[in-house]
DNA sequence: GTCGATATTTAGAATTATTCTAAATAAAGA
DNA sequence: TCTTTATTTAGAATAATTCTAAATATCGAC
């Protein structure tokens, strides 16, 4: 069904299945809100506020970037979308994977590939006044295809 | 003789060695590099470069922010910086530490500290279609103490 | 349904870290 | 010293994001 690292995202979700979802999460489902996240939770693969813009512009007309911004943020507060920031780009990248997982950035081509937590097993070794709460991994290199 | 995590860095150059440092790289060791190394080289733990102009601003009078920004960027290509960027601020952190390691941040009081590669076991099981060149670990939580 | 209160959206201004520009100064080599 | 080249500088420009305040839409009580 779901191939692992392929590129495009197959859980698209229907208006009213977003819709419900909002819902839940306490958002109150409008129509910019839906739209965006038609994208960003379905046929988005780790885009930028750029991206989810450019999207807007061509997919429903008249939407500000600030309520991208506003939306965007309001969907991470939710839960339902992950803020990154890497170190190659100063631009916010939103994850719809919310589950617990690295990166991999292919340093050639700048594509995000999510990794799960068992292909990049971590184990800290600290001093035991270190409590860690989170974990970041991001690998770089390149991807033979 | 040094603890691990510290906070203070201990390696303390004199202006003569940080002179020879300078021209070993193949940058020229004007008076501003040189005043910039003392502090980012030695004393400084991780700064910024508004960190590094309020340092100037008081120890080398009319240092133009323009100036600690090139010689920032000349010291990383250089090999004697590195340069960091992490979630949870938008500006960039110099590093004296150039040899791998990996970060904890305090998340309550935004302190950064390095950690051995040794004190973090990072195994990647990737498909070998990916090739690490490069791994980056940052562990968020609290210190005891 | 209508009305008033609250929430959302919007365009554009403001902010912030950083980079760029072009002129002034300093250093290096003949 | 003179000339070329490198460095420094102040201030303008940039880019992503956040803020502001007005306009619009939505919700709940009647």
């Amino acid at each position: 069904m779901s191939k692992t690292h392929e590129k495009a995202r197959t859980h698209c979700l229907s208006p009213s299945e977003i819709e419900s979802r909002l819902t839940q999460a306490g958002v109150q489902p409008t129509a910019q809100r839906i739209a965006i996240c038609r994208f960003v939770l379905c046929e988005a693969d780790h885009p930028t506020a750029e991206e989810v813009k450019a999207w807007a512009d061509k997919n429903f007309p008249k939407l500000s970037l600030a309520t991208v911004y506003n939306t965007l943020h309001l969907l991470v507060n939710a839960g339902l979308l992950k803020e990154l920031k890497f170190p190659h780009s100063e631009k916010v990248i939103y994850d719809n994977n919310i589950s617990p997982h690295y990166h991999f950035l292919d340093e050639k081509t700048g594509e995000l590939f999510d990794l799960s937590p068992d292909e990049v097993e971590v184990s800290p070794k600290l001093k035991s006044i270190f409590q860690v709460k989170n974990v970041e991994v991001l690998l770089k290199g390149s991807v033979r295809g």
